[in-house]
DNA sequence: TTGAAAGCGATACCAT
DNA sequence: ATGGTATCGCTTTCAA
C-alpha cells in the first residue's frame, strides 16, 4: 500500500523526476513541465532546474518510452553487417534517421531465414517503432510474418507485385544490361559471368539479365559460373573458368561478376594467371563498393544504389511513421555504370 | 479517475496482458504468470495459452524493461560504422552478445568528440544496459564522462592508466615491431612509414613504436609520410614519397602503412609507378582486414586483433553487467603478424 | 494456485 | 501557474 509514497527520496539509485521534485520541493508534475520546457514560473523553472542539475538528472528513456508509445529506435535487420554492400546501405540509413534524433537497433540475421521471420514476430515488438529488412531470399513465412507484424516495415529487395508492402528495390536487370551494352560497346563479343546462387533473388534477377541482355545484342553467354557471392567464391569460379577455357582462342573476353567481391576474385584469379585486365579480359563488378577503389586496376562496377535504397527506405519508413495511413509504396532505383580501370 | 480500469477491453491495438486475461478470463497476473513459465494450473495454463495464440500476444519489451530496470540492449559507439576494423570488430561483438539474448544498439559517432560525450550522458542513460566505446582520441571531457556515466562502459582504445574503466588495448608498439623486425629479418633496410595523424592515439603510438622499433635493430627511418588512415591519403603520401625519392638509388626498399586501407592506396600508387611488390619493395599493413585479401598481391598485415578487442570488450561488459562490483580491468590483446604475399 | 494491487519513471489530463 | 493522479504494459509481492 505504498509505503514509499510518504517517504522522501533518499538518494538511492539514478535521479528520477521525483528526486528533482522532492528536492524542488515542488510537484513531479510542475518539475516534469520544466524539464520538458512547457510552462512554469521563473522562479519555480530557477530551482527546478537548479535541483536537476545538482542530482544529474538524465530522464529515463524507457519509462518514457511507455508513455508516448514510441521508443525513436528504428531496427535494421541483414544478412551480414561486414558485407560493404550493406556498410553502404547502414551509414545512409543512419545519416537519415539521425536527422530526426532516431537511432539504429542493427540486428545480423546471418542470412538465417527462421532468424529473420523471429525477428519480424519477437523485434519487430520489441523496441522499435519500425523497422528496415533485406532478406536474401523471400519465403511465404516472410510475407506472412510481414503481414501481421505490428510496426511498419520496409523491404529493401525484391518481393511479390501484391505484397502490401512498402518497398524499395534495385533493377539488377537493368543493371545487368549496363554492363554488357557497356561490354558490347567496347568490343567484347566473348563475354562470361560469374554468379551467385541462383536461388538467391539477386542470384535469380541477374541470371535473367545477363541472358536477356546478351540476345538483345545478337550474343549468348561465353560461359557462365556460380558460387557464392564472396571473394573466395569469385577467386575459385574464375580459375575453374580459365582452366575450362585452357587454349587463349576461347577464353572469354570478358567477365561480368555480380558483386565487387566475386570481381575482386576474380581479378586475383586473372591476374595471378597473368592475364593483363582490361587488355586481356574486361570485368566488371556490381553494387560499386569502396571494394572497387581499392583494386588495381580499379574495378568498373554497375551501382545498384545500395545507398539510394537506404536512403529511401529510410525515407519511406520516417513518411510512415508519420502517418500510417498510406497505402504500400513501391520505389526502384535505377542503376548506373561506373566505368574505371578494369574496362 | 480510472474509468478504464472497469470497461472490458475491446480490440483496442495491439493485444496486451490484459486482452490475454480477459480473453481467457483470468487474472492478469496469472496471465503473466502463465506467460512467463511460471505456475499455473494445467487447466489455467492451456487456457491462457489459447488466448494469447487467439490473439496473437507479444509482450510489450517497453514496459517489461521498464519493470525489470534493464533493456538486453548493449550500446556501441564507433567513429565509422563502414571503416573494416571497427566492422570486425562489431562482427565479434555482436556474436557474442547475440549468444547472451542481447542486441546490439550502433552508433556512428563520426569521429566527433563532443557527439561522444554527449553519448556518455545521454545516450547511456537512454536505453542501453552498457555500452562499448572506441574513441580515436580521448580527452579530458571524455573521462569525465566516462566516469560518471550511468551505466558500464568499456573502452576499446588506449586509456589514462589511473582511469578506472574497463579497458581493452591493442599493444601497436609490439604490432610495429612485428612488421619491422619482420622486415629486417628479409633483408630490408631502408624502411619508410605512412602513418595517420600523430594527434590520433593509434599515430603517436605507431610513431613512437616504429622508430624504436627501428633504432633497436640498429637502422633509422628511411623516410615518413603522415595523412588520414584512408585509402586516399594513403594514395596520396605514397605518391610524396615517391616523389621525393627520384632516384631508384635512395628509394625506400620497404614500407610500413598504419593500416589496410593505407596500405592499399600505397600498394595502388606503387603499382601505377611500374614498382614490383614485393620484389622492389616490401609493403606491410596493419590491422589485418578482409582488404588484405583483396589487393594483388595479397598484404603482409599485422593483426592488432580487432575481433578478438570486441569479444573481450563484450565479455568485459557481460560480466560486469552480472556484477558491478568488480574492480576496473584492464587488457591488452598481442599482435600477431599475418605474412602474405606483399612481403 | 489465484487475484488484487503496488510499483517501474515519465507524461498528460484534470482540477484548483 | 501548480499539484494530484491516472496511465502506458508488465512483473511481483502479498493475501486470500
Amino acid at each position: 500500500m505504498g509505503r514509499k509514497r510518504f517517504q522522501s527520496q533518499v538518494a538511492t539509485g539514478p535521479a528520477t523526476v521525483r528526486t528533482v521534485a522532492d528536492l524542488a520541493g515542488v510537484s513531479i508534475a510542475s518539475a516534469s513541465r520544466v524539464l520538458n520546457g512547457l510552462g512554469g514560473s521563473p522562479e519555480l523553472s530557477a530551482r527546478v532546474k537548479a535541483a536537476a542539475e545538482r542530482v544529474g538528472y538524465v530522464p529515463n528513456a524507457i519509462a518514457r518510452s511507455l508513455q508516448a508509445q514510441r521508443t525513436g529506435l528504428i531496427g535494421l535487420a541483414v544478412a551480414d553487417i561486414g558485407n560493404p554492400v550493406y556498410v553502404q546501405m547502414m551509414r545512409a540509413i543512419e545519416a537519415e534517421i539521425a536527422d530526426c534524433g532516431r537511432q539504429l537497433l542493427i540486428h545480423a540475421t546471418n542470412a538465417n531465414a527462421a532468424g529473420e521471420t523471429e525477428l519480424l514476430r519477437g523485434l519487430a515488438r520489441r523496441y522499435v517503432d519500425g523497422m528496415i529488412m533485406s532478406p536474401l531470399r523471400v519465403t511465404e513465412a516472410h510475407l506472412n510474418a510481414l503481414a501481421k507484424s505490428a510496426v511498419p516495415v520496409v523491404v529493401v529487395g525484391q518481393l511479390p507485385d501484391d505484397a502490401p508492402i512498402d518497398n524499395v528495390r534495385a533493377d539488377s536487370i537493368a543493371g545487368v544490361r549496363l554492363a554488357v551494352d557497356h561490354l558490347v560497346d567496347t568490343g567484347r563479343r566473348r563475354i562470361a559471368m560469374i554468379n551467385g546462387p541462383l536461388d538467391t533473388v539477386p542470384g535469380a534477377a541477374r541470371d535473367t539479365g545477363f541472358r536477356s541482355a546478351l540476345a538483345a545484342r545478337g550474343l549468348a553467354p561465353a560461359d557462365v559460373e556460380y558460387g557464392d557471392f564472396t571473394f573466395e567464391a569469385g577467386l575459385a569460379a574464375a580459375r575453374r573458368l580459365l582452366e575450362r577455357s585452357g587454349g587463349t582462342g576461347d577464353r572469354p573476353d570478358a567477365i561480368l561478376a555480380a558483386n565487387d567481391l566475386i570481381a575482386a576474385g576474380t581479378l586475383h584469379a586473372l591476374l595471378a594467371a597473368g592475364v593483363r585486365v582490361p587488355h586481356d579480359v574486361a570485368l566488371v563488378g556490381m553494387d560499386n563498393t569502396d571494394i572497387t577503389e581499392l583494386t588495381f586496376p580499379r574495378l568498373t562496377s554497375v551501382d545498384l544504389g545500395a545507398a539510394e535504397r537506404g536512403r529511401r527506405a529510410a525515407r519511406l519508413l520516417l513518411s510512415r511513421l508519420d502517418d500510417g495511413t498510406i497505402g504500400p509504396r513501391r520505389e526502384t532505383v535505377p542503376p548506373t555504370l561506373v566505368q574505371r580501370d578494369s574496362t
